[in-house]
DNA sequence: CTAGAAAGTGACTAGTCAGTCATTTTTTAG
DNA sequence: CTAAAAAATGACTGACTAGTCACTTTCTAG
């Protein structure tokens, strides 16, 4: 990487730290310059606005998550095996990426982060619906709604995280398999679906 | 109630919807008291300093929550059926108090809530265990980890708020019942129980 | 080496903010 | 009514902030 990418890697790391201890106003761009070992001109060299800044760090920590959802998606042949590894790959993203998950779960709802980012973030989201309208049309749910039954999912898999994050335990799979499989059986997902 | 509680009650109402709008430090205590109708100095004869308005805000909301969460919980006679009361109440109260609900989304994980105000409310929101201890008593599940089972319990329950929230539809508690089945499904609580 | 381009710098500007306090207005009690 | 207490006021203070820009340093291509 050359030495451009490495200093805007730094400023984005620092902010997303400042930005969750501090909030977004109580976060000089001073002071996350001086964070990052630069001028307080040079940060806005590579961000012109502080705006632009969260709106970037915001898209850039969604789409690296993206990513670590669908890592090894390909492999898992049943609906029931792709959800494991969704669900899986989820709760140790937000593990190893601690701060991204504060900053995101902080952010998400708020107005700094602009309609547009938040629409564009969506656009890249839709896998998700794609996953779990194969599901629906394989178990031939034709009666559940479709959003309830992702927003179930979603819940499910986040308060799940939410355990370790309180608990500060390590990952366990096997106690995480838990409430994955009590989601199963509430929706009569078998082995082999 | 008297002037001056109405006064109080006026400032928080403005406060609450400022700060979910524009964040902590990006609210002037200038713009708070305008929008209560008072002076600036007035505001701070109720709240010694703005730190000290957001922790009391976030206090009262918890505690009227709560309030909100535990009605008519007595006329429950089963465990399945106060899970049910718990749950509609919840989701209930977020969407009769929609700007609540965001601030307490917004402000939970934040820094600007002080360490005090998140052990007293701790405190307050014990009963939740014991009802899962019953519960846990009652269907002999020995092996499950305690924590973990609340935290599906209030995960499915504010994602079925979210659902609501997000669809901008009328709380329809049939709809709402079916995750709530599901639930109950997967830890095996009948209607007996 | 050199000269021009690119990147970095930080003092500075124009504006903002939490909280104060001397003063005024309103309320209360006799 | 009156006088003292309580509540309200808003101009003001000292401190802070996003973003600028004239200048310096570093890099790059010939």
């Amino acid at each position: 990487m050359d030495n451009k990418s490495k200093k805007r890697k730094k400023i984005i790391e620092v902010a997303i730290k400042l930005f969750v201890e501090r909030g977004f106003h109580g976060t000089p761009t001073s002071l996350i310059a001086k964070e990052a070992g630069i001028a307080t001109g040079t940060l806005f060299n590579y961000f012109k606005t502080k705006d632009i800044l969260i709106n970037e760090i915001f898209m850039e920590i969604k789409l690296e998550q993206k990513e670590s959802i669908l890592k090894d998606l390909d492999g898992a042949k049943t609906c029931k095996m792709k959800l494991r590894k969704i669900w899986n790959n989820l709760i140790v993203w937000g593990i190893e990426n601690s701060e991204e998950r504060k900053f995101i779960n902080y952010f998400s709802n708020s107005n700094f982060i602009s309609d547009n980012t938040k629409t564009e973030i969506h656009k890249n989201y839709k896998f998700l619906l794609d996953i779990f309208r194969e599901i629906i049309e394989k178990k031939d749910m034709k009666n559940i709604n479709e959003l309830m039954l992702i927003l179930n999912f979603m819940g499910a898999c986040i308060f799940t995280a939410k355990y370790f994050h309180i608990t500060n335990e390590n990952y366990d799979e096997k106690l995480s398999d838990e409430p994955f499989e009590r989601f199963c059986k509430s929706i009569e997902l078998g082995d082999e679906d």
